[in-house]
DNA sequence: TATGATAACAGACAAAAGTATGTTTTATTA
DNA sequence: TAATAAAACATACTTTTGTCTGTTATCATA
């Protein structure tokens, strides 16, 4: 490729590794090379060793596509959208995903999931029906928090109080009673993170399962 | 490794495979291999081969860790959001990025940004303060759209609506007055596509650009 | 228990990808 | 303008990774 001032090829080279990065296909160092149209492999992978010296990527070596971006903990991956609740565990439903968000992950394993909201419950804190939640599970709940709850085999979202020794699941949304269901009957799914309202028709569904 | 009932081990390795690849994190056929304790490599090859027999992953063929998810165009990208909206022309607003959201992009090159909703003009749409819309500019408005408008230099977030060759901006809270700028008063800088509430604090502010 | 299907193993080869050494060309700056 | 640094090139070698052929073991079912 022609010649450019310093720097400059090396900044576009690292925006085209990043952007790679981000949708999961990692390069390897003849793509760069090619991407950039070099007659040489050794011309990417200067660049990309420069990358690595400045702290800007970071490299596993000897393996294939092994470039990733520093602080790979606060990174975003697709989190799958449940499309119904399911009765069992959820590690088992995966044959019922919607679709795919992308989501920003602080720590290393977590189970968070996209969840479609049926109802409108909680429609005066802002969650209407249609809205995606996201929930985290293995998470701890406090009071006040909004939780996916599974009373008796069915899913709602609801605001979570303790009452004196007794659970509360409260609806924001007068016309809805508070539930205080038996413990035994109650299994807390998650607590719901975020909120989504997609207000414009996107397919989440673009890379759907057949298994 | 151990012989298992038909099916379960083929179902193992598509986890696997499916949580590296939404990792970001395409493995290698050996990569399957040692993580299953398999002692050939074809023992992993045949599971994934039978994968993509049966549709659930997809494969380059050739190319190393080239197993996907089916029809994963995996678009996501990280938008930024800019913290205040600005007198000026969004382009020189860059400086005041308040961080990065991931978010899902369906063309090649589009303007979407975000930006943090201050005020409660739009609570009865499920739009309130301190969530985070997603703006797309260089995008058409049509009836009804939820837009956000410069007026006089101040910008807000309201439905738009045409009434008679005249614009319409229309709160949806009823202690907010409906605005009819005159034209020349009057920028859309774009359209409201989807609306995210955290109900937890995320730093969002951690992902700056090296480059 | 016989039989076909699935699972796991073994070893080898070819292609892809990482790495290394040295040279030529261009940019920067003193 | 000369010296230095950075960029790009050429080629070769090593390791990793994908792929192939064939065999043995276990499962499912009649």
């Amino acid at each position: 490729m022609a010649y450019t001032k310093p720097g400059v090829t090396r900044n576009r080279i690292y925006q085209f590794v990043r952007q790679r990065l981000l949708d999961g296909e990692p390069p390897t160092v003849r793509e760069v090379q090619t991407a950039f149209h070099m007659r040489a492999v050794q011309s990417a992978k200067s660049h990309l060793d420069a990358l690595v010296k400045e702290g800007r990527l970071v490299k596993v070596p000897g393996k294939s596509r092994g470039y990733r971006l520093p602080g790979t903990k606060h990174s975003s991956r697709l989190a799958p959208i449940l499309g119904r609740v399911p009765a069992g565990p959820f590690n088992i439903a995966v044959e019922e995903i919607e679709g795919y968000i992308p989501v920003r992950f602080n720590s290393e394993e977590q189970t968070v999931f996209g969840l479609r909201v049926n109802g409108d419950s909680m429609m005066s804190a802002g969650i209407l029906h249609g809205d995606v939640v996201l929930v985290r599970s293995e998470s701890e709940i406090h009071q006040g928090d909004i939780v996916v709850a599974m009373i008796d085999g069915e899913a709602t979202i609801k605001e979570f109080r303790r009452v004196r020794n007794r659970i509360q699941l409260r609806p924001h949304n007068d016309a809805y009673p508070i539930l205080s269901p038996k413990p035994e009957d109650l299994t807390i799914i998650g607590k719901v993170i975020e909120v989504r309202r997609y207000l414009e028709a996107i397919s989440l569904i673009d890379e759907e399962l057949n298994g």
